[in-house]
DNA sequence: GATGAATGAGTTTTCATTCAT
DNA sequence: TATGAATGAAAACTCATTCAT
């Protein structure tokens, strides 16, 4: 039964591969199942055994997008003192995001998927907030935390989407440098990143 | 010839408005050219002679919403001095989104539209942008204007959308309040508006 | 406006008939939307202008074939006298049925609609019912009018199905016959019918 | 081999039971392969082991039905003398009807399937005139047995679909006696039945 | 300018059936 | 025997768009 396993599983993954290919070719609003199966050179059936809508296989690429970040950030910056730590996130944010450019506006640009949008803002906020009750992020502010994360989850999304669809006029370090200092208001700490994974 | 043109203006304004009740009804993903024409009780080809497309009509909504923020805050606050005038501004945003807190879910929110939000958030980004240029805002921070603006129509919109959302969950006043100390890093005027439109 | 509409009753007699030839030829089962509009030579969405499903369609020739027995008896056989008037309409049924024999095989038979069986023997029943209440039939049974018209219906139907099916092994007139013997319990008037349609 | 014997059996019955069990549920015309295997809890293959299509097992669920009816009849009724008899086993009839009310509307009412509605219908018209044959039944008419017994099999499943949708609404005894007065034009044999099962 | 009938491309979705394990 | 992953044919249905009146 284990080899039947590996082979569902080998399945699912050529579709999720070929479903992130398209993406990046034709954008979130022209995939079809059609498309992914074809592409994935599987019967048109079979996209049903794995997954229940279209939503549903492109979300969890977007997952696999945040796990990748967040597996980037949070391992690696356990021991980093606040506020650095927050820089070093940040920055390691727009690395990735360098590598995964047209995948996000793909997936969040003009050409993208509203519902998914939100949903991974809602996650992002969600993020965000959990962080700052938990005190791993501090304002300085007064001013409660559901406010603080929606606004820089809307900020954060958005700048990422501006810079990749503008094919980042600014280096990652840059973004970073300028996040940091409109959010902390003063100069970023000196720094080449942490090492790229 | 002037009654016909009277005419065909009142034809787009009931076009106009079907489609207005219909956002709010079904949301954009649910919004349909027959749909519209049904409601406004006109024939169908009639939509052909004063719009293209679906989008066409739904983004001059959006414009007429902008044209209403803008008219409620720049005509009243030409001479408000700053940075009095941008916590003015803002209180003015969230009142006229109070007041029309079911479009801005329906035209953003989940089912709302990628393209139109993204071509909103530009254009917004483009005011912003404009402004800080010519001195009407400032940020007193070292970061280039493009940045800040695009951050700012991200953190506003997703603001809004969130808020408009979870109905509203803080008032008009905190919320700019809120903004206006994350922003400006100092206490709100004492001010409770001026004067609803 | 009235060239449209002969235009638009055109095409919908257009689909009708394609949908009855097509029913000869394939039965109810095979019947399908795309099969009814090539018949037709006519776009597919068309078929959703006049009607919503596939059994609407079906139904309404149902009810065209119900309504051309009811007017070849009803309109006849006023002034005959019971039970005279009994056994002519039920020639008239035979003599009808014989004309549309496989018709009957494709909508009621084994390749037929159970859904649209059980409607037409309902509205069969109800027929009966109204006019043994009223006195145009009369059992002289001291049996409810509800059982009898169920049974009626119930039986009538399979006899016209299993005779068409059969390609009818027995005249009409014979058949007419011996439903009169065996719900009346005498011989039937000796009479060749009314004359054809 | 006698376990693997009794263990093929055993799952034929699991399948059979699953079917009828989702026959009452979902209707004929909601059936389908993967819903019977997984409410049997079996592998959607093992179907194909027992049966060739979905209406083999649901025939076979009628057939075991009509068994019944037959044994509770036939074998029960044996001695008892013409008229009475027929008056016996057509109580017998409604009375195990009024236990399988939902399987009879499940199978030939209007989500039922029109093939093994028919089908039944010629098996038990061959039935009753096997029997008109072999003089267990008499009409004392002078009607060809073939008409008779293709009327009584219509009359006798559209009064069970009927009564059966209907809930009802005479009792067992009472549809018996209209019957027998319907067919035999005398009042019904004064008697309870036969006792049940 | 207004109308609405006709079009047909494009997608989703369901399911019986096969087959390798 | 039993399993269940993979297949793909088959249909329904929606809707933007065209066009003759």
């Amino acid at each position: 039964m284990n080899r039947s396993e590996r082979r569902k599983q080998q399945t699912r993954v050529q579709l999720k591969q070929a479903a992130n290919d398209l993406l990046l070719e034709v954008g979130y609003a022209g995939l079809t199942i059609k498309g992914i199966t074809d592409r994935a050179d599987l019967g048109y059936g079979t996209f049903y055994l794995h997954f229940h809508e279209l939503d549903e296989i492109v979300w969890s690429l977007i997952q696999d997008f945040a796990d990748s970040q967040i597996m980037a950030t949070t391992d690696r910056l356990q021991d980093v003192p606040y506020p650095r730590r927050e820089y070093l996130s940040w920055l390691v944010v727009f690395e990735v995001a360098e590598q995964t450019r047209e995948s996000i506006v793909a997936l969040f640009g003009k050409r993208g998927s509203a519902r998914l949008l939100q949903r991974y803002q809602d996650y992002l906020a969600a993020v965000y907030e959990e962080n700052m009750r938990a005190g791993r992020y501090s304002s300085g502010l007064n001013v409660p935390v559901d406010f603080l994360a929606q606004m820089m989850a809307g900020a954060m999304i958005r700048l990422l989407v501006w810079w990749a669809e503008n094919e980042t006029p600014y280096s990652a370090v840059q973004m970073a440098d300028m996040l940091y200092e409109t959010v902390f208001r003063e100069p970023p700490p000196d720094d080449q990143g942490v090492g790229n994974p």
